[in-house]
RNA sequence: GCGGAUAUGGUGUAAUUGGUAGCCACGUCAGACUUAGGAUCUGAUGCCGAGAGGCGUGGGGGUUCGAGUCCCUUUAUCCGCACCA
């Protein structure tokens, strides 16, 4: 009987649809593993072989535990709202709910093919009100919540407000927008809106007035992670900086706190690597200088307090907001065009070339806080209004940049630590004795700057303090398909709305595109307001909101009272393993940890992290082929006789090439132009060339996965996606060599059932060494589960059918089953119960080795080894400090080479001597 | 510029973590069975060499009885951040 895949797996599919097999409840009596999946943009393009790479490995992963005793949630949803999907629904000109659903359905029937064990009971669709009224109630409670920086938790707005009234802000660490300083009598003296705008600088989500990333194009601002040197990382299209209200989280408050978290996460260095970067924590010292002639005092960051005696002159940004009292009468036209001329270069043209020195005196000058000595005060653009406060001291001998620029302005360049030629170029080394610096004259640089913190605290003009690159994500986006925000607006003064009025449903429009005055599309909508007329919010969230607590949805999906119940919470708790894109580093993994932190602050989680152990898996590229066409004719020429010709490469649909060779007659019948098409052969076959490019539907090198399974079966997919590397990887997708797993499942098939059909399977006793390749690819086959090394456990089958021959008893092959089930469920269910079981392979114990049918015909030996008895194979052994000798000495093998003398070390490996050192 | 990763046959890769490099596949070659093969089965297949043998994990150096693995150095490719003070 054939390996009739296409049968078998409809047939398991429905059944498991049918029994919910893979649903799952909280049961308290079991240990329970949670395994998901970076939900999917439902693209209008489907899915490709690419996308169910981490699906399928994560599947593996879940199978095995449930097999090993866990309860294992794996649920699957879709990230339906944002940017993707409204530029889809632009571009088709339907509306987005209509495309979204659609592409949904595509998508869900290409996932049901593939065998997932996903529970859809609990699925999640972020553009449904069900789901996004949890979006928009933990923006709300972010609105309710400050951050205080002394308890390092949010707590709620109310108690800051009482605080307000007793103190002021005497004594209060927040993180905030600006430092505000006011009483308790002046708190009391504000009006309402003044009060609101204050708390505004509190608040967890706040609106405030800032430089935003503005992307003419989307129309619409966007987040830091969404832009990609200078462009959106959707679309690409230009992005400028722009002042503008908008709607922010304050992130930052959480910066430290995200930093400290990652030492505890079983995530890849590399990916720790980037967080760490993105937040960008620096230790330095915040230093006032005073400007000579005023009462002002220019507030400065600095890293590198100890060079303070070198600092020659000043910078602030462009943007700085003193720049206006700053300027001098006769410097004033010059300030104001080096303004103009700052805003009218892009974003990008100011990284592509930050060669350029370029810079304006403002005519003020600063005082030296050390030295008493009067320095000028620059507008540069190499300063940047984000970091820090905008403003810098500059030390031309120990600084590239302000060494770049004291050349170009002919300023002094004093050097104060000892290194370096400071005639060629600045010595930016953190080492050396500092010189010319009085009071720390002697120290070395990390002594001094040690000194300096404590100095410039004890004479009151600044203090240590930590800064980071981190900012506050951008909230708002002026689209249609995102959440609403639950706020209105009395005047200025932004209101929330109350818990029960959620969900604020996204109304349905005609027009969603954006409107040509410039305003969010929801301003199209006349009744976009309270019952009472307060127009509400008009743009929407931005894509991470939704998928930022995603995860605690699925625990309880279908809760109308909250965003997740504390059963459940407390029993699922957090992610045991997460599989996705490397790509989401910055974006929604940054994301979802501050909003889970901010939730386990109000206990309303119970875990600190989300996302306890993360897999990244690689990118798939394509492989694209290509034919030759002789120029001028309709005639291809295979790749070998290319050179005889002037030929014209052009892409060929993979898909009607195999090996690379190419179908001719489905090339012909491809377009109506190859129709009368001709060919130049090479030993009777037309072979195509290759190139690894992005897989993209322009270059004919997408592989579909419905053309995989409808070929080949779920299980072969399932099993070749893993057996082309390891899965961090990124690899080129070939299905050049899917047959060598193809003939696997047929093979172990072919194990059960003659050709013409008869089940072979006995009840023999299983030989030794039958036993033995059984345990062997047990112990092999888990242990690589564990590591997440699943190419070479499909390595390890192989070897074992390999090594079983026309084996058929049952002893080995029931383990077998049940050890293959996780990576080809369809093909093991179906064995399962020929072997007569009637429950599901998926509650098979997981099979457990015997190590004794392992080590009886190997050689071991006791070693020492860094003190330790140990046995093993092979090992170089000294014998001065071991009383094992005598049994090496006396062993067959070392007999020929001793001659009756003591050697100092017998060098043994794999059970045979190699070497021996007299 | 700073940080991270990778480099092994014609191809994808493997190597008990310092112990016989190339497992398992793809491809190629040869053979068997076949009207036929893009089916199935068997065998060969790192490179040089007729052979004995020699060489071989991007290059160079080192540690070690022993290095793909550890250390130094260098090259190439990919990724992240980047006028971050």
């Amino acid at each position: 009987m054939e390996y009739d895949f296409r049968a078998i797996e409809q047939k398991w599919q429905q059944k498991w649809r049918e029994d919910g097999t893979y649903n799952v409840e909280v049961d308290p009596s079991r240990p329970k593993f949670y395994v998901l999946d970076m939900f999917p943009y439902p693209s209008g393009a489907g899915l490709h072989v690419g996308h169910p790479l981490g699906y399928i490995a994560s599947d593996i992963y879940s199978r095995y535990k449930r097999q090993s005793g866990f309860n294992v949630l794996h649920p699957m949803g879709y990230d339906a709202f944002g940017l993707p999907a409204e530029q889809y629904a632009i571009q088709t000109g339907q509306h987005p709910a209509i495309t979204t659903e659609q592409n949904i359905a595509r998508y869900r029937s290409q996932l049901d093919k593939i065998g997932f064990s996903f529970d859809w009971s609990r699925e999640v669709r972020t553009c449904e009100p069900e789901y996004y009224q949890w979006t928009q109630w933990a923006f709300l409670q972010m609105f309710d919540h400050w951050y205080n920086n002394r308890t390092r938790r949010a707590e709620p707005i109310k108690e800051l407000i009482t605080y307000f009234e007793e103190h002021g802000t005497v004594g209060l660490d927040a993180a905030q927008t600006q430092n505000l300083e006011f009483s308790a009598h002046e708190w009391c003296a504000m009006s309402e809106a003044d009060r609101e705008q204050t708390l505004q600088n509190y608040r967890l989500a706040f609106r405030a007035d800032t430089m935003v990333n503005w992307c003419p194009a989307l129309g619409t601002v966007l987040a830091n992670d969404e832009v990609k040197d200078g462009l959106s990382e959707r679309g690409g299209h230009p992005v400028e900086q722009k002042r503008m209200k908008q709607w922010l989280l304050r992130v930052t408050a959480y910066a430290q706190r995200m930093l400290d978290g990652l030492d505890e996460l079983e995530w890849s260095d590399s990916l720790k690597e980037i967080q760490r970067n993105w937040i960008g924590r620096s230790v330095g010292a915040q230093v006032f200088f005073e400007i000579a002639g005023t009462e002002r005092k220019l507030e400065i960051f600095t890293t590198r307090p100890d060079t303070i005696y070198g600092v020659t002159f000043m910078v602030i940004a462009p943007e700085h907001e003193w720049v206006k009292e700053l300027t001098t009468e006769d410097n004033r036209e010059a300030v104001e065009q080096y303004i103009i001329d700052t805003k009218r270069r892009s974003e990008r043209e100011r990284i592509a070339d930050t060669k350029r020195v370029s810079g304006v005196k403002t005519g003020s000058y600063a005082i030296n806080p050390f030295t008493g000595q009067a320095i000028p005060i620059y507008i540069s653009d190499y300063v940047l209004s984000g970091y820090g406060t905008g403003a810098i001291m500059a030390v031309p001998a120990h600084d590239s940049r302000d060494y770049a620029f004291a050349r170009h302005f002919g300023i002094d360049i004093i050097p104060v630590v000892e290194g370096g030629n400071i005639e060629v170029e600045s010595y930016d080394a953190k080492e050396g004795k500092l010189i010319n610096s009085d009071i720390i004259n002697g120290m070395d640089v990390k002594e001094a700057i040690d000194f300096m913190f404590k100095e410039v605290e004890r004479r009151g003009i600044g203090k240590r303090l930590v800064n980071y690159r981190l900012r506050d994500a951008i909230f708002s986006r002026q689209r249609y398909w995102g959440e609403p925000f639950p706020i209105y607006y009395k005047g200025d003064v932004a209101r929330r709305l109350a818990d029960e009025a959620l969900p604020l449903t996204l109304p349905a429009i005609e027009n969603f595109g954006p409107t040509s005055e410039g305003e969010p599309p929801l301003a199209r909508v006349k009744e976009w307001h309270t019952a009472e007329g307060y127009p509400y919010e008009l743009s929407t969230m931005p894509g991470f909101a939704g998928s930022s607590a995603y995860y605690l949805r699925y625990m309880d999906p279908h809760n109308h009272e909250a965003l997740v119940g504390k059963r459940e919470n407390e029993y699922w708790r957090n992610v045991d393993l997460y599989v996705g894109g490397i790509e989401h580093a910055t974006g929604h993994l940054m994301y979802s940890r501050f909003w889970n932190m901010f939730l386990y602050d109000l206990g309303y989680v119970c875990e600190k992290e989300p996302f306890k152990k993360l897999v990244n898996q690689g990118m798939i590229q394509g492989r694209s082929n290509f034919v030759f066409r002789i120029v001028g004719t309709n005639k291809f020429v295979s790749k070998g006789l290319k050179d005889g010709y002037e030929t014209q490469r052009i892409h060929v649909d993979v898909n009607i090439v195999k090996n690379d060779i190419l179908d001719i007659d489905a090339f012909r019948a491809w377009r109506p132009e190859f129709n009368d098409a001709e060919f130049v052969l090479e030993d009777g076959k037309y072979i195509c060339d290759w190139a690894i490019e992005k897989m993209s539907k322009s270059m004919f090198n997408v592989v579909n996965p419905d053309h995989i399974v409808e070929n080949y079966g779920a299980d072969t997919l399932r099993m070749y996606e893993m057996f082309l590397g390891p899965l961090e990887q990124s690899k080129p997708w070939d299905t050049n060599g899917i047959d060598g797993v193809h003939k696997f499942l047929r093979r172990l098939w072919s194990k059960f059932y003659s050709r013409d059909g008869k089940l072979l399977i006995n009840d023999e006793k299983a030989t030794r060494a039958e036993l033995k390749t059984l345990h062997k690819t047990i112990k092999k086959v888990g242990e690589d589960i564990e590591n997440f090394s699943f190419n070479t456990s499909i390595a390890a089958f192989m070897i074992c059918l390999n090594e079983l021959g026309d084996c058929s008893k049952r002893e080995v092959l029931e383990p077998l089953t049940s050890l293959i089930a996780p990576f080809a469920p369809h093909i093991a269910e179906e064995l399962w119960h020929a072997l007569g079981h009637t429950t599901t392979v998926c509650d098979a114990p997981f099979p457990k080795y015997n190590n004794d049918y392992l080590v009886e015909n190997s050689f071991e030996y006791p070693v020492m080894i860094n003190g330790k008895l140990r046995f093993k194979q092979e090992y170089a052994l000294d014998l001065a400090d071991s009383d094992i000798a005598a049994h090496i000495v006396t062993c067959e093998g070392a007999q020929k080479w001793l001659e009756g003398k003591m050697p100092k070390k017998i060098i043994v490996v794999k059970g045979k001597i190699i070497n021996i050192v007299m």
